[in-house]
DNA sequence: AATGAATGAGACTTCATTCAT
DNA sequence: GATGAATGAAGTCTCATTCAT
């Protein structure tokens, strides 16, 4: 078995479950299987641990966005981009929950959070065709960018804090969203 | 001299200057000009003083919201609310650092939330009149102020980040999330 | 009301009940109806304070034995004698309690000490007596009463740890006792 | 080297001499020469450690009473036992003024407690075996237990503060003990 | 005399990290 | 490479004592 991934694993379930103070590197060795060392071989100190959790979190956020289909219009793109996050994370909670504790955490550094926002590359490009095409508002990439992000993240912790979901939910944040940005 | 508010106010400096868990309570009462005990005479628990401080910033935030002018459009009375909450939170970055430090730590406590929640209450009125008068979506009100909220934390994030901010960028805000949530 | 005195008593119930250690001096203050600094007044620190509990039940102690009749036969005095200081722990539990506690402690001073033994002058000159009358047996007196003192002490520690006391029972003591050191 | 040992040695050593209040973890670590994060890898709680040290000397004291010898008179084995046991603590000053200090006290728990008092199951036995052969007084068993545990410490506190023991005392105490216990 | 907020030394305890095996 | 016992710096928290009111 690979030491490295189950490392990663169990950092990754015991960070979320009692967050990143309560959980000892001895505890992650445990659950690992692994001892103390070990995990002392693969990353260097708890930060690096903690901030590969998240570049690898972002790496699977990437490869979501890999297959936009360019000959569909730009709404549809959309909307399958935003259906995909939100449907990554609703399957991944615990993706989830780690980000949102760690996000504005001075943990991940500023390297680790460069490399994040490769994983937006796409969707950059997505929104300046809109652009063009006059079909998204003419508002600074970055701009939009954060506002969609902002979207994202609140409509998960909405989602998350719901003991039952109405499937129309999903929906609406589409919908208020692509209101907000589209021209 | 008011210990309590000293110490209140140099945890919230240290504490978003220099992380939650890079703050020793001792550095704390340093800070303050008090002996340590004298934090535990007002805090029985570090969590306890983070906790306060999350309330207190709530409650002035809320002490924002109070002069709704209800004669005016609702369009006028959101634009009103959003740039005022917006500026509550430019004018004190330490309160905003403090937010997104903390908002998803489990360190807050349910209670703290609760209490925290009452400062929406007259956003929630707004949004409910909106909705009777067809000026705002018909989406249910936790979903709209969660989208709202995003909105709010992701362009402060942003606005933050930024060298030099667009005068600009605040009304291209407001518009995006009007547009996201009107009719 | 006496400050004073509430202070002692309020120590002796806290000490007793939450242990030496757990007995903080504002805890004390609080039950004692005063200021800590009152405290202070009549105890310059705490150990006096213990000293001066552990004094005043040796005084109580030995206002009990203060009226021997030495008309009385000496087993009869002695059954006297061992039957009070019984009843006198029995009906004060909460000194008994104190005593186990502190007797072997560091806090109790040398001079406390001392103090505490002027409570038995009167049982040594009874065995004294009955060693000149060759009814106690001819071992140094010291000897004696520590055995004494250890079959008082035993039997109260068992009595407190029934949940139902037999009424023969304190006989039965006595009748050990009288047996041990008799001719 | 055996860290464990090391540390209840010096633990002994330092809870008798300074008391238990006035020996800090870290003196123990220090004398046992191991980082104070050590003893907390053997021993979660100083409590436990007390607690461990208790057992561990009531274990010894049961290994003593092991080979009594069933073949010979009742007086004759009590005899053997009373001046084991007083041996065993004359020559174990160390281990009198811990069980001395802590007998009492709240620190020891119920099951510490529970664990100690196998250590008297053979004297039990021998008891009631005089009881059967009306040897023994026929007094509730645990009554004479506790006077005869009563009879043991209170002779070795009157031993250890003797500058100069007779030897003739121990003889005097064994005497007084099987006085009040024979029929 | 009475008060109790303030103090800070020092207690217990945790845990990231090392290193000999 | 794998291990985990050992480490000790650093953290949180307690509480006896003081002193200005």
């Amino acid at each position: 078995m690979n030491k490295k991934e189950a490392i990663l694993s169990s950092a990754l379930t015991l960070l979320t479950e009692t967050g990143v103070h309560n959980t000892p590197m001895s505890a992650i060795a445990k659950a690992a299987g692994t001892g103390m060392g070990t995990i002392y071989n693969y990353f260097p100190h708890k930060d690096i641990l903690i901030n590969e959790i998240y570049v690898s979190i972002k790496e699977k956020e990437k490869s979501i966005f890999l297959a936009f289909d360019a000959s569909k219009p730009v709404k549809t793109q959309f909307e399958n981009y935003f259906t995909a996050i939100i449907t990554f994370f609703v399957e991944n909670p615990i993706y989830f929950k780690f980000m949102e504790q760690l996000q504005a955490s001075p943990i991940i550094t500023e390297e680790s959070r460069n490399k994040g926002e490769e994983s937006v590359v796409s969707v950059v490009k997505l929104l300046a065709n809109g652009q063009k095409e006059r079909i998204i508002k003419d508002i600074e990439l970055d701009e939009i960018l954060v506002f969609i992000g902002g979207a994202i993240m609140s409509y998960l912790r909405w989602h998350f804090n719901q003991t039952e979901t109405k499937s129309s939910s999903l929906q609406n944040q589409i919908n208020m969203t692509w209101d907000a940005i589209k021209e």
